[in-house]
DNA sequence: TTGAGGATTTCG
DNA sequence: GAAATCCTCAAT
């Protein structure tokens, strides 16, 4: 039942020219790195040394005094690495069956966070027809999904998005940067998904029209 | 120690 | 619309 990822192939120059994102670039506040990840990497890299990667195209964040922010109270064991450095994982399981995937963000003693909620996935080659690529773009479509997708689970949280780690991040590739700029590609800002509390508040943020975001 | 609830997904 | 399913944390 388990869908079968892309693998990324490592003689792709574009793919080697992206830079992988120091957690320095992530020490801001949490709802300006959020719409910075989107068009960003997202690498899952197996015992096996494989990586897996997926374009980032849905983020929500997560700050002080957002009630709605797991580290709103205090710290705790699920919850203290959010209160920690940016650039680590907090991983989180809901609904006793999934597994979301945040990036910690902001100066060390500020808790926030960025939400990873969607992730497009590369085609798995050019000659798979049009229903497998519908059916793989919505793979990672959702914090659960895409967690079950890149096999991601708690032990994978409070780690360093660090390359050769089992997750880290990379800088957006020159083609997006340029598409972005030239308006072919768009940003959505608007409330996040699935909250109790802080339902009013605009901190969610994904690309328009991909058809890899959750709930577009 | 307890139990209510949750940053979701899927199926009917 | 509701079940699945279990960890977390605030309140006993």
């Amino acid at each position: 039942m388990k869908p079968t990822l892309p693998q990324s192939s490592s003689d792709n120059l574009a793919q080697a020219l992206r830079q992988p994102i120091s957690p320095d670039w992530l020490a801001r506040p949490s709802t300006e790195v959020a719409p910075d990840l989107l068009g960003c990497t997202l690498v899952r890299q197996v015992e096996s040394g494989q990586t897996y990667r997926g374009l980032i195209v849905e983020t929500e964040a997560y700050a002080p005094g957002d009630p709605a922010c797991h580290a709103y109270r205090r710290p705790t064991k699920r919850n203290q690495v959010m209160f920690g450095a940016a650039g680590m994982t907090y991983v989180y399981l809901i609904y006793g069956m999934y597994h979301c995937l945040n990036v910690v963000t902001d100066l060390d003693g500020v808790p926030s966070a960025v939400l990873i909620r969607a992730l497009e996935l590369e085609a798995i080659s050019p000659w798979s027809d049009r229903q497998k690529e519908r059916k793989l773009s919505r793979v990672a479509a959702g914090p659960g999904k895409l967690c079950r997708a890149f096999n991601i689970n708690l032990s994978l949280s409070a780690q360093p998005l660090l390359p050769g780690q089992p997750l880290w991040l990379e800088h957006r590739s020159p083609e997006f940067e340029e598409q972005w700029k030239q308006g072919a590609i768009a940003f959505v800002q608007t409330t996040r998904i699935g909250l109790t509390q802080g339902t009013d508040i605009p901190w969610r943020w994904y690309v328009k029209d991909c058809p890899s975001v959750s709930k577009p």
